[in-house]
DNA sequence: ATGTCGGCCGAAGGCCGACAA
DNA sequence: TTGTCGGCCTTCGGCCGACAT
């Protein structure tokens, strides 16, 4: 394949070392989801362009689309030699016509199972922690958390007194550091000393960065750095107050002149400056991406994931999913951000004030940044004016339902948007936007069985709990119940009434699938057998005997279609199997679930009540309770799951589940 | 005037910065000779490849000359951002035919002089140290030559106890330094302290560099690096025991890790390097420049003066002047390297080996590097096989003389070596090299009065000088004799007697004019007036009086000449004035002794016997002996040269003059 | 459990005159 | 005149437990 991009790289960057794709991911941070190898995405130069801080010219290319799908050709993982700074390139090959479609099943059905199981093995070998004033001091040692000194490093002594070891840890690059580790104060904690000041030096790392450990599966430890983001979101403005202690970051590094004077000549040149100067991307890179973008050609892209800009390589399912939605002003959605210290993840609560399309006159019908949004704490979130559909999960269709009745079809042409895969074909969708077979505007007609919302009234969550640090609801039991249990009411959320939708003037509604869709009884119209069963934070679990009986079955997998693709395959089609038929189940867990794939709600924390100390459980790996409960047993080292076991998935939602078996 | 290469390097490096061309040239060392603006030069391409450092593939340009005629259209002294590393750009203009001639004239008439000048008021201003082990080490200060700090430095009030000051000095980017300069110590002495470790430590300066302190001409103190070359001459290699310290250099820049694993980890990326790395001049830029030279087209050059590779934009006169020399094997010459330290200018003797192309695949006509030689010390030159004929001056010719008229007369055919300009038709010269109008191989027939060997005699240098520190040959009396006094003989070396020329197979004996014409009688063959006259260094030092008179005379600076010219402007025609006819005396001092133009020959230190103080003097800007007296008494503040002033030059070789004018 | 502080100690930085070349 | 050295003082780096959160 020919790879002009790269090679051109090559030349400015003659030794590039692949890391361990554990470690790049513990350094990229939590939010990162690189889309796996030979599976759909949607590349966006858009998104690109913005990738590279800079006003990218593309008038050459004067009808590319916005978003391109592609196939994901090649992962490289990388890190960058000077700053430790992760980012990847992604090689993708566009893609067109029936080869979409086609690709998607493969790409789906292959290789996205691999990338969760690694995922997953990271998040229990890997501790990331943010430095303190005292961590990044020059003077001063690293105190090390009891958590991470007891699972990742090396087991210690603690016979000898004061208990110590020398811990080897190697960077991105392989270079090993060496650092003291002792065990040892009133109370008793654990330390890193000798070697720990050397290191904040040389990686030149402040109060807010964090610090990644991560035993690797050869048992190595792995030392990663991942610096502050200057400010949430994905604004090139730094948004006040939030994590202002990284922007002023050289304070410590460098001593001061005698007289304070030569301070001013060292930090000119961009050797001295802890992180490069924001040119990682370069312009022509963008433009020859786009060139052979537009051209049907593979290139490849750089993305640097801690670069404050949304990823621009998008997995086509989530691309796919979000065009489906009629967003509509006043609808209540929660995104996902990384906290100022890139320690956890904080959902933010908003209200879609506006959709429209970013930038009408360079990208005319394009979905990235489709969305105006209002949030309910505006303050940390300044700069964050516009998001990505793929990137906001909908916490509450009601509004839609309560309000479109009564609201006059909106009569302005459309807006088109759009969407280069066969299997969406925009034309038809979007020129009957009214038929009966296809959502309509606030309005679906296609919902038979009414509001059987339990699946999402599990993520409502209160603004209030984003602040906490602890999940501390715990103790009240988690109601589970069956899925086709009728008449179970949502849990609504009761913010703004979304008067937007109601008045004449403003509101866009645009696309397709109603949201509402997602509260549709999954079982209906399908061939499914009405197997009583559980969710666990919208992860259907089964029994053991309830898999080999569903693999049994014509679609067994089938049966927890959320309805997605029954308007995808078939919109004047209400019964469909036929587009994932014969999928083994581990797909259908992944595919007919899209809304729930996104963000990593597949993930729970997992607490022991008498440590405090949580695990993390990819919900999507697991497929009975049985296997649930041996990998609950084999997290804790005890042979049986006590009721003081509280789930909690990253939301903060949390449920306490009995000894008892689910079914 | 459209120029590329300029504009790409614009890309890189967006803020550029003209230096002051003073502090330029200090920064540069003593060795460096930029050609003025506007005057022509010869570029060549193949000593461009060589200052890449790298190998060119020039394939591509299959009939570019290696030596292109050009006139300097623009200078600009730079310095690089990072290492402080002087550099500068070359704007170079294409010449051909006619154009060369004439426009040589100008450049010779209106530019050479400038630079003169301004070379001369830097010396005056200027002053460099090396660094010793003491000044580079970490806890020390920096001791200041007394010379340095009561000529350079601002007037210290030396009633204070101690006396003190504060020094701010300018570095090549503009950013001023601070540095506190104390008189203490018994005995008194001149040292900077506080400021200058922070000074060392930021510009990574090791023992061995060196540091220029220069007065500017608004009254600024400046201040310059000059960082040692790894090895004397233009090799690559790294000489055996010359300059060794200097090639270690991190030891005091970095702390070593606690446990000594981690000064591997910092010294990696070339940030830490205090010397970037050998890419300054990229291959592309060589095969662009190539490629507009051979078109025709304007273009730029990047030279970086401390590359260690000699200098590949030349002064048309002095490739001029090599190339009419018929360079023999046995010739003896000298030629001049910069010391270990740059702080001075060492000659070295050599014996021509063998006159062959260096390249003759790739560069089959070229004089690059024409002369294989032999070092009287070989040990410290062992990487220097091959050197450019105009940067070794001949020091006795009389192998030569001796030799050729017993020697058959080289049947061989020449090698044709390139030589575009029209004022030197070489097709002429080479395709009768035995006429009687052309120099024959080591036998010069249009010597007609035997041999004058005076000029040449002041040069000759015993090789025991080369180490010496001080300049002691002192106090023997300078013989001044007219130069129309017939009959003297020269000071002969008799080192090597050639074998070689003798021999029959090897020697090649190339090219035009012997060198023996150096001897020539000056006057002979000119209208010149026989004025009885002194030379001071092969500078012609006349009275007022005869100033007026020769500005009388038709071609009164030309009584100067060393028949150059004669050969030059008329091979067929003995008596010529035409060619610098109606030049003022400044330009023809200046061009009519071009091999006494190169490397400074023209200045001299002058020590003050009571001080041991040296000023340096430019000698072809004495025009008188009242002008030189002058310029001595205002030097050393008194208003009387007596007899204890010493002459010096860089050669070593010392006068001593009385007190009695010259005449 | 762990962030921050002051105390303490040793190393390094840095200024000094002595002394010698 | 000036390079190098040892002495001496200060500053900084860095390890420690105390204490508070």
């Amino acid at each position: 394949m020919i790879d002009i991009m790269h090679s051109l790289e090559k030349t400015e960057n003659q030794f590039e070392k692949y890391l361990d794709s554990q470690l790049w991911h513990a350094c990229a941070g939590g939010m990162t989801q690189i889309p796996p190898l030979n599976s759909n995405v949607y590349y966006f130069p858009q998104g690109h362009a913005e990738h590279a801080a800079k006003n990218v010219d593309f008038r050459s290319f004067p009808r590319i689309s916005p978003l391109v799908p592609c196939r994901v050709s090649s992962i490289k993982y990388l890190a960058d030699v000077e700053t430790d700074e992760v980012f990847a390139k992604i090689g993708l090959v566009p893609l067109r016509g029936r080869e979409c479609e086609v690709d998607d099943e493969v790409g789906l059905l292959g290789f996205d199972r691999g990338f969760d199981r690694n995922e997953e093995k990271e998040k229990l070998n890997s501790f990331a922690k943010t430095l303190t004033q005292s961590d990044a001091n020059n003077g001063g040692g690293f105190s090390v958390p009891r958590y991470c000194a007891e699972t990742i490093f090396p087991r210690l002594d603690y016979s000898a007194e004061p208990p110590v070891q020398t811990i080897l840890g190697k960077d991105v690059h392989g270079e090993v550091w060496k650092f003291r580790h002792i065990y040892r104060g009133t109370p008793r904690r654990h330390l890193l000393t000798t070697g720990w000041s050397n290191f904040v030096n040389q990686k030149k790392l402040v109060a807010g960065d964090s610090i990644v450990f991560l035993r690797a599966e050869n048992g190595d430890l792995c030392v990663g750095i991942r610096r502050a983001k200057l400010g949430i979101g994905g604004g090139s403005e730094v948004s006040s107050g939030w994590n202002t202690g990284a922007a002023n970051g050289t304070s410590s590094l460098y001593k001061s002149g005698f007289y304070g004077f030569s301070s001013e000549s060292g930090l000119k040149n961009e050797c001295d400056s802890r992180v490069k100067e924001k040119d990682n991307v370069k312009i022509a890179s963008v433009i020859e991406a786009a060139r052979l973008a537009a051209s049907g050609q593979p290139f490849e892209v750089v993305y640097y994931p801690r670069a404050s800009t949304p990823e621009f390589v998008i997995k086509a399912s989530a691309v796919r999913a979000a065009m489906r939605v009629q967003w509509c002003p006043g609808m209540r959605f929660k995104m996902a951000f990384e906290t100022e210290d890139s320690s956890r993840i904080s959902w933010f609560m908003g209200t879609i004030s506006s959709v429209q399309v970013d930038d009408p006159i360079h990208w005319p019908n394009s979905p990235w940044r489709l969305l105006q949004v209002a949030w309910d704490e505006p303050d940390l979130l300044q700069n964050v004016k516009r998001v990505n559909p793929w990137l906001v999960e909908l916490v509450s269709s009601i509004p839609t339902i309560h309000l479109s009745p009564f609201s006059p079809p909106n009569k302005r042409p459309r807006q088109h948007l759009e969407f280069p895969f066969g299997q969406l074909p925009m034309s038809t969708l979007l020129s009957n936007p009214l038929s009966p077979s296809s959502p309509l505007c606030c309005l679906p007609d296609n919902i038979s069985t009414g509001i059987q919302g339990a699946r999402h009234a599990q993520f409502v969550l209160s603004s209030s709990d984003l602040h906490l640090n602890k999940l501390q609801m715990g103790l009240r039991p988690f109601d589970f119940k069956p899925l086709d249990y009728g008449g179970q009411h949502p849990q609504f959320i009761t913010g703004n009434p979304l008067e937007n939708c109601n008045s004449g003037g403003s509101p866009h509604c645009l696309k397709m699938e109603s949201s509402v869709q997602y509260l549709k009884k999954p079982n209906e119209g399908k061939n499914g057998a009405r197997t009583p069963m559980f969710v666990l934070f919208g992860q259907p679990i089964l029994t053991e005997q309830q898999i080999s009986q569903s693999c049994s079955m014509d679609a067994g997998g089938n049966s927890f279609s959320d309805g997605y693709h029954d308007t995808v395959g078939h919109t004047s089609n209400a019964s469909g199997s036929a587009v994932i038929q014969n999928s083994p189940p581990e797909a259908s867990s992944d595919e007919e679930f899209p809304r729930l794939k996104d963000q990593k709600h597949e993930h729970c924390k997992v607490f022991m009540e008498s440590e405090d100390v949580g695990r993390t459980l990819d919900l999507s790996t697991l497929r009975s309770y049985e296997e649930l409960h041996r990998k609950l047993s084999s997290m804790f080292g005890r042979s049986t799951i006590s009721s003081i076991v509280v789930y909690s998935n990253a939301v903060g939602a949390t449920k306490l589940i009995g000894d008892e078996p689910f079914g």
